[in-house]
DNA sequence: GTCTATAATCTGATAGAC
DNA sequence: GTCTATCAGATTATAGAC
């Protein structure tokens, strides 16, 4: 990320330190934006609001950011990364604790709820990653490669379940996304569809992979 | 549509022409804010363009509407009416051609299509309605009964498949917004998720009311 | 009921001094 | 790298003439 050196020291690999302290601002003024999109909304965002909140003049942001939409999109970045982050620790969860850790079935339930609590814990993210809602926006090549990243980290994930046919992957991501986009819109902070999602897993996974419910099941 | 006669000559009940116009115009701005919208995002309506899209400057659209946000409402209220009424229409269908009108599986997947198609068929509509994207609106009490209604509409709607129980509903909702959002979100103008409705709804009535896919059902 | 005029404010973005 | 100054325009909304 920070590998163009510009004074080499006798350092080995010398840390550009300009370079460090102005991803560190860029990082700073990201981490505002968030903080003011979850106030004002994912259209709320202003770039005077956003300078008053870091603590310089609006028109110094674009030292950092050659556009609002730039901003958007570090935002985007970060928010996919994020979104890969939190489907990958379904992995490595307990080994050998209470249930086995190649139980597909329970790997099921971990990541449904992992996914939506990753959704309905931060709404404007998932406005902003999963919906399309602000007009002209659209994610850079960079931005793009990272989302589309995550999304066969989810394909991969749900393999493990034995879900791998297109189709089937769409049913489970619809059952997903409708119980995550319920409890945001109608019930938000609340509880109400979050209680019924092992339920609808099942339900899903007796539709796709019914071997997981046979009393000994042996896979492939 | 143009159901609404302007001059009655002699009738008993004398529509006040003046309300009468005044409403027809409400009528004409509420259109252009949609269409406004549809191209611009739902963010992107300002009175300016409203203005001009009708005909007058946006300065006399507040003696029509007091407020920016008495539009928005004006759309909300026509949107759940007409939400009201594409689930009503489920009823009324063929009554004694190829499948039997009381056949709850038919109407179930009758019922999905007609939910789905709405939804689809205009995106903003389905943000405004569905989604809580516009930061500081709220719909007035009267906009939001018949949003109330609507759902009680739906309600009784699922009782005929035997779907009663709230969490069954909750169920059923979330399976239905699921398939939508992700046909909006992820492939818009494409049936990815159109082609996977009926599945998707054996599978959920499979789920809350079995009863239906037995031989000969008798219900209640 | 529609207009002109205008208030009062916010918008993203640029130029150039330091 | 941050600032001042500023552009060029948008925004919603009100006052008051006609």
């Amino acid at each position: 990320m920070s590998a163009r050196n510009e004074v080499v020291s006798p350092a080995p690999v010398p840390p550009d330190r300009r370079a460090v302290r102005r991803q560190e601002t860029k990082d700073e003024i990201v981490a505002a934006a968030w903080d003011i999109v979850r106030d004002e909304g994912l259209a709320g965002l202003a770039m005077r609001d956003l300078g008053e909140r870091v603590g310089m003049k609006a028109q110094s942001i674009y030292s950092y950011f050659a556009s609002k939409h730039e901003i958007y999109d570090a935002m985007f970045h970060e928010g996919y990364l994020a979104f890969a982050a939190a489907n990958v620790a379904v992995h490595d969860i307990p080994s050998d604790v209470a249930e086995p850790a190649d139980d597909p079935r329970a790997a099921a339930h971990r990541g449904a709820h992992r996914f939506f609590d990753f959704c309905t814990s931060d709404p404007v993210r998932y406005q902003l990653l999963f919906q399309r809602t602000i007009p002209d926006f659209v994610p850079s090549a960079r931005s793009y490669a990272v989302a589309l990243e995550a999304y066969e980290a989810m394909r991969s994930q749900v393999a493990i379940f034995g879900i791998t046919d297109p189709e089937d992957v769409d049913l489970w991501t619809a059952m997903l996304t409708g119980l995550t986009d319920q409890q945001i819109s109608n019930d938000p902070g609340g509880d109400r569809w979050e209680r019924i999602i092992d339920r609808a897993i099942d339900m899903v996974l007796r539709e796709l992979a019914p071997s997981i419910f046979e009393p000994t099941a042996e896979r492939n």
